[in-house]
DNA sequence: CATGAATGAGACTTCATTCAT
DNA sequence: TATGAATGAAGTCTCATTCAT
């Protein structure tokens, strides 16, 4: 694949200052620099020894912090991942609007602090590598997948009983709601990273848009005549 | 990672017809071959030899149809992007039903004949790998993505011209519907094709309540009292 | 250590013959090329480009026939240690002379068909390696030990009791008979091989005194007077 | 190969002295050390970081005292060289008894003072790596085999000349005497420091035998009827 | 003197690709 | 055409050695 020379991601701004000792710091910017690399290249396409250079380390150093490239793959998802929950969690409580507010603010809020940060290019790494690291799946599922769901769900179940929302499943709508976000992480950190001709896509404008509609169709209203309603698919 | 003694995924069926059979089909059941491994493992870590093992063929016979690794992946890509378009298109035309009852339709239909295919893993892929293939994205751009937004935008013009949706932006409104069923696509090759304990996602429901939302969060309705519709983020 | 640029120990007759398949041979070829180099200059400083290159194959033709190095190297010990019982077995059946003819018999015919050979080598690698290698240690014991210290024994027991020889503890005798030998075959392919200055050591000189000296000691004879047979120390 | 996480074979006894152990001794510690490493797992699967530990200092205080693995490995060896040989020659001289008497009690010293000591060891690894020490070879045969050879030399002429044993070739017989021992060493430190089933061999009885065949070998009596000695081979 | 973080040459191993049969 | 033995570039990881502190 490519193979420029020890592309440097964000070499060392000093380079000169060989062998300076940094044991504090270190497995942080390995962390950093592998999550970069992961995600730009995936966890194959990218050589241990670019994530050391990027890092300003030499090839060595990488496996002083990190036994394996695969243990480095894995602390970089843990890292991000614990970051990932730590948002999410600590927004949840105490809010006194409406549902609708409040599912807008959240969703705003992640796409502010999760999406638009490096760390969104993880749900790629994740997606393409699960199959080949399953012990990732379970830790994902757990720390990740089930944490988000349930918190809009519970933001869900909060409308319903508030009489905003109409009775609804409120698992299905926690996951209608989450993947156009997820998916918006995901084209960014791939088709959104090329050069396109003629696929522009607005990320902000999607979302809004998407808001717009789901939460509309939240909504407790009287339903649309019966007749101009189509037949939703059955299993 | 995992390096099971060739899996041998698609073994021959019927080997007895000795090195008879149609050399036509080789390219195809090489195709075949190799988009349930790259779906399964990656483009990386899916050797060649397994590729022809599973298509029933030696190692040296694939390099006689495809002169590398690298095109044998591009082949599978627009192979199986060609039929993928194929599909949407050739229904989008006539239809005489309300515009909710064709978006239900289409999206029914694309979910049975490319959702719930091995074809659909290949959004995993491409996903995974079009920043190490930068020729893939206008390719897939072009095939995949305008095409399906188009025929998306369309249907939803055509919703907001005979009064049955409200006005809205119709290439966001195209992205926000299809983006779900993508990241199905995705769940399903990904962490869905792991043992994972608790995270039982039904894409079916899943795909049914967001129709549900959001195509009433279209229809042409009087707007919500102002005070209760939350002020969506501006970018 | 020793870097030179692949020595080709046993460099093919003719080297433009470039991938010449030989799947047959290919075997037997490593594992003699690898108990010379493994021999000469142990395990670990062996490698296994060498291996390959001194059986006149590439690097990756080696790992085609045996999975890694250590592999590898067991190969080359059971491989040899076949042989070496197999040795040993068929020559001591059926013999009619005395007791004392059967060792000599034995003792030169090992000497000559074994400790003669690049295989006697064998005993210097097992000799090193057995620490890192745990497993050739019981296997050792079952495969050349055991049946080496049967095979002696037995031929003493025979001498016993035919009168030939007084009574004596057989396997220490055996061991006894045993130990000079395998002291040879170590020297020579450690000391041995190396130009020292005035440690000419002659091999068959020194088997020749050991069997001269212990035969005579085995020998039914009244003892020497009490007064000058020396206490010999009781552990 | 094994890699236990720094065994600490001989960890610091008495830490709290902190870096006040007596600079003096700090070869010697490095050296006793490395000889238990270095028997235990031969010199390339030693680590010299393992050796620090094990000394009790780190990884560059070995580099203070040693210019490199090779240099400490060859200091490793030269020390107990001296031992061995100053053991040995000490005691040859002045000795009243019989020449059978002095042989057993040579032997015997040797045993308790060399071969049940770690420096026994020394024979072992000296015999895996002469090949790739060459400078080793010299060193070793000027310091041990033939001070060694001189010795036991010395005595059986002693013996002959005293009329107490018939005469010999004195440098094959002090070869004989001596090689089941060194024979033992090397066993003690390879097959016989692994758990092994079926394999028990009782060194001390092992030597006595050894010494009581040898020495009723070399008596001075009437040889066996002429019929009944084999005929040993000439080379 | 001592430390231990850092280095980088070098070893093992893999696998895409070639080519004699 | 088809095969599969052979190749060798390239990647992962180790560890002897250095050197800033």
């Amino acid at each position: 694949m490519n193979r420029a020379p020890l592309p440097a991601v964000a070499a060392p701004a000093a380079a000169p200052l060989h062998r300076q000792r940094r044991k504090e710091t270190r497995p942080q910017e390995l962390l950093e620099a592998a999550l970069l690399l992961f995600v730009e290249k995936g966890f194959a396409a990218t050589r241990s020894e670019e994530v050391a250079h990027a890092a300003g380390v030499s090839k060595g150093t990488l496996y002083l912090y990190y036994p394996s490239k695969e243990e480095l793959f894995k602390a970089v998802v843990r890292q991000n991942m614990s970051a990932l929950i730590a948002e999410g969690i600590e927004m949840a409580g105490s809010y006194a609007g409406s549902s609708s507010e409040l599912l807008v603010e959240l969703m705003n809020i992640w796409w502010q602090k999760v999406g638009n940060t490096p760390a969104a290019g993880l749900h790629k790494i994740v997606l393409s590598e699960v199959r080949n690291f399953p012990e990732l799946a379970q830790f994902y599922a757990d720390e990740v997948i089930r944490p988000a769901d349930l918190l809009f769900s519970t933001v869900v179940q909060r409308g319903i009983d508030r009489g905003e929302f109409r009775p609804l499943p409120v698992h299905e709508v926690a996951h209608a709601l989450m993947a156009p976000m997820i998916f918006m992480c995901l084209h960014k950190h791939s088709f959104g990273a090329c050069p396109i001709q003629g696929d522009e896509v607005d990320p902000d404008a999607m979302i809004r848009t998407h808001l717009d509609l789901v939460l509309r169709g939240m909504e407790v209203r009287p339903p649309a005549p019966a007749a101009r309603r189509p037949r939703l698919p059955k299993p």
